[in-house]
This record gives structure tokens, sequence and C-alpha cells, in this order.
RNA sequence: GGACCUGUGGUGCAGCUCGGAGUGCACGCCGCCCUGUCAAGGCGGAGGUCGCGGGUUCAAAUCCCGUCAGGUCCGCCA
């Protein structure tokens, strides 16, 4: 590791860094104690650490140290002696001797052993975090981190993109995820909220003329916590104007591939793209994970005019599971709940065994429907077929649901494959109310062949809106926006946001949009999930340094808590009785 | 709001099916020994409301009910 700010009026170097090449010199390092091997009165051996690794001490046994200590030991490099080269240590030829040791800090034991081999519970790492940060790969993954920060920053950079901030504390635009709010104190009774993205704000930038913006911002979404979702997380928020969205694909692709190539030191290719019809008909999802086959084949035709109740549906849709006719029944049997929970009717299942399909509904198929069903995805001997029958929608999200159950491995795992999901729909089904509901934002500019279809078949028009996928985790999503006031209106008007309701929500965005509105399109990249992955990782609180729990609290500083009843009176909030 | 998994000295586990004394293992911690270790070694020691509450039972870490915490997922995430 070659670092020229290692040096400080308390240590010469990083402890990783001491080497051959200063044999006979007096040098000063800092650090923790992360072992002591005592061999009587005369003679120990510390391991310093610090965030480069560790170098040997050789010291008197009257060197009173324990564990974690923090240290300033001044001693000579000096060659080991011939065989005691530690071959598997960076610094394994050298060792500090005749030392002076500086205890800076006393320290306790610490609550679990600061170990790369050690599982330690995550709640006991969260509660003493700042502990858990020592080990090797929490200082690996928070410096991969940034590392991939830095990346996409040159990136947006190199390309003119211009970095401005926008405020965290917004107007209340209620819409989609539910808000963090912030009570006024000059304004009681009235909220900030912290925004969900720079959404409004990017797109405001864009009418003030900034055609080339971006931002590492935080958003924040008061919802349910995931592996791959905090209350607050990271994105590379980008927006531009006079583009295409083929222009975003560009300009985003060559900042993710420049990160993937700073971690991985190879540049993946370019990123393909597959329309969302396509991929929810081949995957049964919008995010599908191409690091596995498994494709979803149709078999509607062949069971059109079945007489086996369980497949007379509008969709019959089939998956092949290589080798899976060892399955347990029991094994089916769960992943017949599975699809039940899902939604689904029921689970269709058939070993294919040299004797023909093995399965209980097997006697009640015809030859043209046992043929078809052993014949799916060139199915062999030793398969297993899964067979779902429904609407086309739902039959194609269960079976690619249990793809994934079945098929697909930790998302860090293997290689990485990237996709651009392309032809979102505009709408996606009915409110409470019987309104349309935006798939994106109402923001997103309809797909220009689909215009007319607005009032007359609205869930088919599709939208310029498009997300990126990398091994099944959607990683960002973006989308041409509406420039032009009439095509806004026409959206509003089928998404049943009246006049007046557009102007309280959105009035700020609308009346800057009446000033001269340049085309514009955007796209934001979850940095979090993308790190991750790179890290990896299966959860994106391995690559933040304080996370929260899944249910949102914080085991560190105990938040959520209670605050001062004289906050509370600024504030003039009445905090109503715990139920 | 719901489903499932987990909870046993400081840490990680076993013990739970089939109830019988807080039984065991590894690491750590404390003390002693040890002049070339590096996951050091040897000897000795301390450390537990078995998450919490209730029930069944002569007897509960173990069975039942509830609850809390952590995790994975569904709902939710424009």
């Amino acid at each position: 590791m070659t670092d020229t700010y290692e040096s400080t009026s308390m240590r010469d170097l990083l402890c990783g860094s001491v080497d051959l090449t200063m044999i006979g010199e007096r040098i000063s390092v800092c650090g923790w104690v992360a072992k002591r091997r005592e061999h009587g009165e005369h003679l120990a051996f510390l391991d310093l650490r610090d965030r480069s690794g560790v170098v040997q001490a050789v010291v008197d046994g009257s060197v009173d140290v324990r564990g974690e200590y923090v240290l300033r030991v001044t001693g000579t490099v000096s060659l080991r002696p011939e065989g005691t080269v530690n071959e598997r240590l960076g610094t394994g030829e050298v060792e500090l001797t005749d030392c002076r040791v500086e205890i800076l800090s006393a320290a306790e034991a610490p609550p679990f052993q600061i170990d790369e081999r050690a599982e330690v519970d995550e709640q006991v790492r969260l509660k003493y975090r700042y502990i858990d940060l020592r080990r090797d790969k929490m200082q690996r993954n928070l410096r991969l981190r940034a590392t991939v920060n830095a990346t996409l920053r040159h990136a947006m950079e190199r390309q003119g993109f211009c970095e401005v901030e926008t405020p965290l504390l917004w107007a209340p635009t209620p819409e989609g995820a539910r808000e963090f709010v912030v009570p006024s104190r000059l304004h009681p009774g009235e909220f900030y909220v912290l925004p969900q993205s720079p959404q409004i704000a990017k797109q405001l930038l864009m009418v003030g003329g900034f055609d080339r913006y971006f931002q590492i911002a935080r958003c924040l979404r008061d919802e349910d916590l995931r592996a791959d979702r905090q209350f607050e997380f990271t994105q590379l928020d980008v927006e531009a104007s006079f583009v295409s969205q083929d222009d975003i694909f560009a300009f985003v692709s060559e900042a993710v591939l420049d990160a993937a190539e700073a971690v991985t030191g190879q540049r993946p290719g370019p990123i393909a793209t597959m329309t969302w019809a396509e991929a929810l008909d081949r995957f049964g999802t919008d995010k599908p994970d191409l690091r596995f086959a498994m494709s979803l084949q149709d078999l509607s035709g062949v069971f059109a005019a079945t007489e086996v109740k369980a497949f007379a549906a509008p969709t019959v849709k089939a998956i092949r599971v290589p080798g899976g006719a060892e399955f347990t029944r029991s094994r089916l049997d769960a992943l017949t709940d599975h699809a039940k929970s899902l939604g689904a009717k029921g689970l269709a299942w058939f070993r294919i065994t040299s004797e023909g399909l093995d399965s209980p509904l097997a006697r009640f198929l015809n030859a043209h429907e046992s043929a078809a069903i052993a014949a799916v995805d060139h199915a062999q001997v030793g398969d297993l077929v899964l067979v779902v029958a429904d609407e086309y929608v739902a039959a194609c999200k269960v079976l690619g649901a249990l793809r994934l159950t079945i098929g697909a491995p930790p998302v860090s795992e293997g290689p990485h494959h990237y996709v651009w999901i392309t032809e979102f729909p505009l709408f996606e089904g009915l409110d409470d109310n019987g309104d349309l509901v935006s798939a994106h934002h109402p923001f997103t500019m309809p797909h220009l062949d689909d215009l007319d279809l607005i009032e007359t078949d609205p869930l088919r028009v599709r939208s310029q809106s498009y997300d990126l996928v990398l091994n099944g985790w959607e990683l960002g999503s973006g989308s041409v926006r509406i420039h032009r006031a009439d095509i806004q209106s026409r959206i509003f008007s089928a998404l049943g946001i009246g006049e007046d309701e557009a102007h309280s929500r959105f009035g700020f965005l609308l009346g800057a949009f009446r000033y001269g509105a340049p085309p514009h399109a955007g796209f934001a990249v979850g940095i979090d999930r993308l790190v991750a992955i790179f890290a990896g990782e299966d959860n994106i609180r391995e690559v933040i340094a304080f996370p929260k729990t899944q249910s949102g609290t914080d085991l560190m500083t105990g938040a959520p808590k209670d605050i001062t009843e004289r906050q509370i009176r600024d504030l003039r909030l009445r905090v109503a009785p715990k139920v």
C-alpha cells in the first residue's frame, strides 16, 4: 500500500508499510494491539494493527499492555532471524526491535474478537459498531465504497456534469413513498419533509440551465427495511437536458463501468437492453437475474382446450429445473406452498423419468400434453418441470419467483450481469378511488407511439422509463421527463389529479415549466447496492458505516428516542400516549 | 399487518425430537510458567436469571401459550 499521507507528528508510516527497504532505520508507528504473545519475562511479541495491516514489535516481557491498547511504538526495523519469517504476513520479513512503547490509550477487553475468522452476531456488531469497523472486512468495504464514490464523481465530471447540492429540508409532496417529517420551530404546526430523492429539485435545475447535473445524494424513505433497503440510502443522481434515453444510458454506463473497472480491475462489456415486456415474459420479473437460465416457457397453446381443470386458464407457463427430479416430496410441497403464498391457485410438478412423467397429474394428461411437458426447454430425464396456470401476469410472476427460489445464487456471487430494462408501462393499475397509478412518477414521458392510448387504453401505454438491473437487484431507475404542458395535463387527468390538486402539490414545478423547460431526462444509481455487490456482500448494511436494523432502530445510539419536553414545547407538538 | 428462522457464561456453538442437578466444546478473559512466537504453548481459575413472562409437570434450556430482540421474506418501497 502506498500512501503519501502516512506520516504525522506522531508516526512515520503505517504498520503495514514497514518493509525491507527500511532495515536499520529507527521509526515510530501507532496502532492497536491486535495480539500479544508472551515468552517469559524477557520476550514478548506485539502485533500492532492499523488500517494498513499489522507489524510485529519485539518487546520485553514486562511491557504491560493488553489487547486493543492504543500504542505508539518506536523501534528499529530489523530483519527477522532466519526461520522466523512469516510468509502469510505482508510485513512478515521484518520486525521492530529495541522498542520504546508508549501507551496512548488503555482498553478494556472488547466484547468480541476482532478477527476475520470469528463469526459474530450482527446484533452485537451493530451495538459496538466502532469496534466492528476495525475489522479488516469493514475497512475494506468502506474503502471500496469510497473508491466507487470517487470514481463515479470523476466519471460524471469528465462527461461535463456539474455537481449541485439540493435541500434536505423540502416541501411535502405526498406521492409514492412515505416521507420523514420534520416539524418547523419557526412555523409551528407546519412541516418540512426529507426528500425521497432530489427528483423535483433536479428537474428545476434543468429549467435553471444546468444542462448536466449530478449529485451523490442521500435519499430518505420511511418504508419497511430489507437486506437491500435502509431508510436512508445514497444515489448517484443524474439529470441532463437536450438528451434522449440513449444519451442517459451512455452517461450512466460510463460511470458504472468505470466504477466496476476501478474495483474489479476489469471493465464489463456494454450493457444490453431488454424490454419490460420481454423480462416479464421470460423471467417473470422486471429485474431479471441473468446469471442463470431457467427461462419461462409458454404452454398456453398446448393447453388451450385442455380437459385438465388445473390447467384451464388464459396462460399456462412452465420452467425446467435441471436435475430437479431429485427434489423430495416435502420440498415440492414447500414450493407449492410458496407458489400459493404468491397468489397462485396451485403448482403442478412433473418429474421427467425414463418411464415418462412422474406426477399426481400425469394420468390426467393426454399424449399431446404429456409430450409438450416432457419437452419443455429441452428437458431431459432427471429434470423437473413446474407448471403454473393463471392470468398472464400472475403466471409469469409466480414462476419468476419460483425460478429465483430454486436457482438464484446469492446476489454477490458469480459473474456480474447488467441489463437495462426499457419501456416500462406508464401506469400500473388502479388505486382505491379507481384512478390510475403512476408506475414511475407522474412526470414520466409516455412512449410517443402510445400517446393516443392514454385516454383509450391507458394500461397499455408504454413509458420512456428504464431501470438498470444487476444480478436481480434493481440498481436504479430513471426516465425521460414530460416537458410539454399539454402532455402533462393529459397524464394528470388520467391519474385523477385535478388542476387545483396539481397546482397545490407540484405548483412550483409546473410554474417553472411555463418559463421555458428544456427536454430532459435522468437516472439515479443506488450506490449502496452497487457497492454491496462489488464487495461480495448480500446485504447493504455491510457497506454502511452505521446502518439501522430491520425494525429501523440504531442499536448503538438507541435511536429513535424520546426528545425533551423543551423540544416538544418549542415545536408546538403534542405526543399522543402510547397505545 | 403477515409468514418463517434464531436467542444457552464476554464471543461462537452443542445440548432441545425422547423433560431428570447449568452438562460439554472452541475462542476470549484473569493468574502462574515459558527467550523466537505469529490462530504460540503448558498449568490453574473466574465467569450463566438457558431473551423475558405465564402454563403443563414431582421435575422445564428442553413441551405448550404469550411477548421482546435480531434476521430473511410477503405486503409496502411514485
